[in-house]
DNA sequence: GGAGAGTTTGACCAATTGGTCAGGATCACG
DNA sequence: CGTGATCCTGACCAATTGGTCAAACTCTCC
């Protein structure tokens, strides 16, 4: 028999749900949709395969519940860039914020990845739709922070996808960064930092 | 029979291994190396399965071949970063070339892309010896135009992670690019291109 | 035109993979 | 306790996948 599709959750399927989640969010994050197996998530999850498929009926299912779980947190920063503050700083901060991420969560980060590089199969209809519109709304804000002076002229959504792309390069791209940078990992992240910092700061200072 | 090794092709098969390693860039860079299937390669390339194993011993005889292939032509750019001329320029210049790759070579972008996220498994090696040799040698080279005041002080080395992110990001991400922004595809590059010499040259021209 | 090298294929195989199912084990709760 | 709902599993299945092989076809070149 199926897993019942009421309401509440028992303890068992709290556990067993959130177990299979992670373990999803390791092996999906490693190896892409297609890439990753059902046997892989479920000895991640420390579970039988017929186990997994009693809590989600699918491979699909899986990841279409992982993604959806994780998209608010992705967004998070995104979504607090907000019209108080000096605008620099505020973009600054925004950008800090999304190299954070990508060190705490580059699981996350690489998930994400592998589903948009591989032509965003399973999550092309969020983009056109929820994230086009937040993107749209910040855009615009940035627009007017340029019009009013306040920073430079910039193309706003040129300027969100560089900041996405510098700061999730660190995650996504992690095995070629650490493959050049060879000392401890942690340090990347400061001068990484310092230097988006940088980046930022002089390409946004008005003239 | 195996395939001769002997040194010199055939007409036959100097166009079947052609047409080999372009279908399987085809695929591979869609799907991943382990998304991808012989039977989808060999579709693309229009021979029958035994037929590619007649040429290439395995599927990872493929990757390899084409990974090999396609390195040269991928670094190139880097390699041409030269010491003559004015150092904002010639990094802007470099910036541009790299755009221009991704605009053009998309699929080229998405095969590293699509190795580098998922640990770089087929990769690791050339990351650590003739890539990261090739960057020490042009970060020496940042370096020293960051001493003598000719651009501004900045990390030689994040500084072209940011622009290996900000240029792939329009072939890598492809996908979600063209779900925020709408229009013609082609116009997305010019205004990138603006975009990203306005970023590096005032983050780079000293004060 | 014939012989040998080079090329192509259908049939086949073992392993892997996503998924099913009947039944057994365990838990919650009156 | 017991009983019904929840949880778990071994055995199984069909489809897919990477790869093999012997036999047949075709090209080249003397």
């Amino acid at each position: 028999m199926a897993m019942p599709e009421t309401s509440a959750r028992t303890r068992i399927q709290e556990k067993n749900i959130s177990a299979i989640l992670d373990a999803a969010l390791e092996v999906f994050s490693g190896a892409g949709f297609r890439g990753a197996t059902l046997d892989q998530i479920a000895r991640a999850a420390s579970l039988s395969k017929p186990n997994l498929l009693y809590y989600f009926k699918s491979k699909e299912a899986i990841h279409r519940a992982l993604l959806s779980e994780l998209l608010d947190t992705w967004l998070a920063p995104l979504r607090t860039l907000d019209s108080g503050g000096e605008p620099v700083d505020e973009i600054v901060r925004y950008v800090m914020r999304k190299l954070d991420m990508a060190r705490e969560l580059p699981r996350e980060s690489r998930l994400f990845a592998n589903e948009i590089v591989q032509g965003a199969p399973h999550i092309f209809d969020i983009i056109e739709g929820p994230l086009k519109a937040l993107v749209d709304e910040k855009a615009s804000l940035i627009r007017k922070w340029s019009a009013e002076g306040r920073i430079a002229e910039v193309d706003p959504y040129h300027l969100i996808f560089s900041i996405w792309a510098t700061t999730q390069h660190y995650a996504d791209f992690d095995a070629q960064v650490r493959g050049i940078l060879q000392p401890e990992r942690d340090r990347h992240f400061d001068d990484a930092a310092r230097f988006l910092t940088h980046l930022y700061s002089a390409a946004l200072t008005p003239d």
